[in-house]
RNA sequence: GCCCCCAUCGUCUAGUGGCCUAGGACGCCGCCCUUUCAAGGCGGUAACGGGGAUUCGAACUCCCCUGGGGGCACCA
């Protein structure tokens, strides 16, 4: 019995950590379904700072997760809807001794720590509020001091836990300070649901990023004092990092966001496969490039590696092509109608779209790639422009007049038939190398020095319009 | 500052004492192919952070150092 669970918090978009986050839940749960266990995958949103989540999150977090094609089984369950159960736990806890109010306010909490600092001593909690009297509470109380709630930590002993990856991890008790589970506010803290809800939900593994590892002694003692029978199997992840600077990836390096990544034309087949390779190696046989259901197969945390993993958007880029090549054209071309009508509106053919995303499937590396190389075949011949670095291009290629006007009267004749298009045969009557003036060829039609193959592309464009734009640059070129 | 985690090519990683003159993938370089650029094919460049210890034998075990990261909130 396997109960795993993804709880982010609605505090932003799906981030690549927390999509790999989520992935190796996924996927650890599939696993072991597969293999004929029983297992449940459960989305929970983690909203009680209700100041920082917003519903627009809670959505689009699980509009990504679909799109990724991580299906939940239970769930989403919100936080902000249970607020009784963790304040009735924190009532119990209360009742216990195992928590206590605290009259200190956010900034004094703040400000002796500071000082402590100074003074050279660890920062935490010191203890204020621990041991008050009924007088010494009811005169805090008569102040109209509001209350948080604290959870009383043990002073000595060692916590300890055994980590799925990372094996045995220990700490000192007299290091970790009371904390705070339930604000002056009222409101629940991370801790205290993240404990309630894990034990109320029967969550048997956490698997999370190792950010969260120091905060794992906490939740333990928490369980430990809500009466939980049980601890689940902590596993956690080596955290994704940027490549050069090796912190943290943040949205100061680059796109972070999911959204990002399907907005540049990122197939979900090739983000699970690279995300899956942050931080896991599949079985030894030397091929990387899985589907959803090989990842399902191999998926082990046994393989999970202990370092940061430098996220490398080149090998994302490579294996993007290589989901690209791998998907039936039919289906490509179903993912880039939609694009190419949003981009080009009614003027996107489907037929000439199909006929593009066929040139393009061979060589692309995103979906918006292809999208951008089949325009020069929907714009007017009045907007049809060179891009100026490919026009550059033209200039500075050797004999182009001569070539301009060899392709001019070829096409003017030849037969209307794709093999007919060649061009090598006109410019080698020139002797001319086609390779050498093929960019400025393929910047006059395409507006691209590099595009789609020249001679399909003219075809699909029409003699017309071929040679409307060829005698339009040799005109520009005089 | 204190605590925790980590340490193999530029990057992702394989490797659990002899199979390692360290393997694969991405990138990079070269060649081939070619409807430019790509894609594809072939080949190449490139790493066990340092020092001790254990052992007949260490990338693999232990210790120290160094380095990197994370955590120390009335955020999650």
């Amino acid at each position: 019995m396997v109960k795993v669970r993804f709880s982010p918090a609605p505090t932003g978009s799906l981030h690549i950590g927390g999509a790999r986050t989520a992935l190796f839940n996924w996927l650890y749960a599939r696993h072991h379904a597969r293999a004929g266990g029983e297992a449940t995958f459960v989305l929970r949103i983690e909203d009680t700072d209700v100041s920082r989540s917003r519903e627009e999150w809670v959505v689009g977090i699980q509009d990504t997760l679909r799109w990724l094609g991580l299906d939940w089984d239970e769930g989403p369950y919100l936080q902000s809807a249970r607020f009784d159960l963790y304040l009735d736990a924190a009532a119990r806890l209360l009742e216990q001794g195992d928590a206590y109010r605290c009259y200190c306010t956010e900034d004094e909490v703040k400000q002796r720590n500071e000082a402590a600092a100074e003074a050279g001593r660890p920062p935490g909690y010191d203890g204020r509020c621990r041991a008050l009297d009924a007088a010494e509470r009811a005169a805090l109380e008569a102040e109209g001091r509001p209350a948080s709630i604290r959870f009383r930590t043990p002073d000595d002993g060692v916590s300890t836990f055994t980590d799925l990856i990372r094996g045995e991890v220990r700490v000192d008790w007299s290091l970790i300070h009371d904390f705070v589970i339930v604000r002056s506010d009222g409101a629940p803290i991370f801790f205290l649901a993240n404990a309630v809800d894990d034990l109320d939900m029967g969550i048997t593994h956490v698997i999370r990023g190792e950010d969260l590892i120091d905060s794992t002694h906490r939740v333990l003692a928490l369980r430990r004092a809500l009466g939980a029978s049980d601890q689940p199997q902590f596993a956690h992840l080596p955290l994704i990092v940027d490549a050069e600077t090796r912190a943290k990836l943040s949205k100061r390096h680059g796109a972070v966001a999911l959204e990002d990544f399907i907005a540049a034309g990122y197939l979900p087949e090739a983000l699970t496969n690279y995300l899956a390779l942050l931080g896991w190696a599949p079985e030894e046989d030397g091929n990387e490039v899985l589907s959803t259901a090989e990842l399902i197969e191999q998926f082990d945390l046994d393989r999970v590696t202990h370092s940061g993993a430098g996220f490398d958007r080149d090998k994302l880029d490579w294996l993007n092509g290589e989901w690209i090549r791998r998907l039936a054209t039919d289906e490509l071309v179903a993912r880039v109608e939609p694009l190419a009508r949003e981009r080009y509106g009614a003027a996107a053919d489907p037929d000439v779209v199909a006929a593009a995303v066929e040139l393009a499937q061979p060589r692309a590396v995103t979906l918006v790639q292809i999208v951008d190389q089949m325009g020069f075949l929907f714009v007017d011949e009045s907007e049809f422009v060179i891009e100026p670095e490919s026009w550059d291009v033209v200039v500075g290629t050797d004999r182009v007049a001569e070539v301009l006007d060899a392709v001019i009267d070829h096409v003017e004749r030849c037969d209307w038939v794709v093999d007919a298009l060649a061009l090598q045969p006109v410019t080698d009557a020139l002797g001319i190398k086609f390779r050498k003036v093929a960019p400025a060829v393929y910047a006059v039609v395409e507006g691209f020095h590099r595009g789609l193959p020249l001679f399909d592309s003219m075809f699909l464009l029409g003699r017309e319009r071929t040679l409307a734009r060829v005698r339009a640059a040799r005109n520009r070129l005089a």
